[in-house]
DNA sequence: ATGCCTGCAAACATTTTGCATAGCG
DNA sequence: CGCTATGCAAAATGTTTGCAGGCAT
């Protein structure tokens, strides 16, 4: 099971750099988060019940270099960046929903939109890496009341 | 050709609030900024040489204005949020190509979303306003060149 | 010892807010 | 007048950076 964190730290051991204990606590509470989408400052909250004096800046580090690694992705949404762990190999086909009542984010798996980016390729020469759709609306849960 | 103005300005004192010069400038340098994505920065930038003394409060507070009434939408990209006229009707349908070397973005037309946007709804009960689809890549210029 | 890592605080960038004043209707 | 709108400066956010010390090889 622990494959997992196995893998990583090949990852990041690969580039002369450690797993430390900072950078497992925050691997650790990006997998209890399960699907949400933590921002950077609700990570150091979680992190800081099991490692209190790990600093906000370390956070930021360790974001950081997971995401160069490919082992978190970011999400911009509403003026601050929240992230998620990447937990499949097919990352690239995950959108986010996000609930204009109550923030709540949750994620749909999809593929149909590589014909889509083809298209796109073909009509404009631009050569397409990666994509993130976004669909804006109201969640089960707030559905009829837009005020809560 | 001002029926356009004209109709924001209806929209705007519907409100009970006024076109006042500021905001009419705002729209200038949104217009004449093409397909260009402009920042609050560059917006407040290219405001001054018309109207000297506006102040960067005043293009946020009126940006925001725009938003409200669906003249203006924004784009959120690199931590950085971007401002957009939205000309036609269907602002629903276009969406965004985001260089990865030079920054620029360029706009693509598509209507192959809604199909996604259906089968979106009716497996996760989430009903859906508005997407945002953005693609990253190289533009045709920076293509084979990944720093420049 | 030589690296990478860390916490802290300061620096930064962007956006929002408070307030006194100005200006339209 | 009453109410919206403005400029300015201060405050609030969210993120990055510099640095001195710490820890693991």
């Amino acid at each position: 099971m622990d494959d997992w964190l196995a893998e990583i730290r090949r990852a990041v051991e690969a580039r002369d750099q450690r797993l430390t204990p900072q950078r497992q606590v925050v691997l650790q509470v990006l997998a209890a988060g399960g699907d949400h989408h933590l921002s950077a400052e609700e990570i150091h909250e979680q992190a800081r019940i099991r490692q209190p004096d790990i600093g906000l800046a370390t956070v930021y580090r360790t974001l950081e270099l997971f995401e160069d690694l490919g082992v978190v992705s970011r999400l911009e949404v509403g003026g601050e960046t929240r992230f998620e762990l990447n937990r499949e190999r097919d990352l690239h086909y995950h959108h986010h929903l996000i609930c204009l009542n109550c923030g709540r984010i949750q994620e749909f798996r999809e593929d149909l939109l590589d014909e889509v980016e083809r298209r796109v390729e073909g009509e404009t020469g631009f050569t397409i890496i990666d994509h993130n759709l976004r669909f804006f609306g109201y969640c089960r849960h707030c559905r009829g009341r837009k005020k809560s």
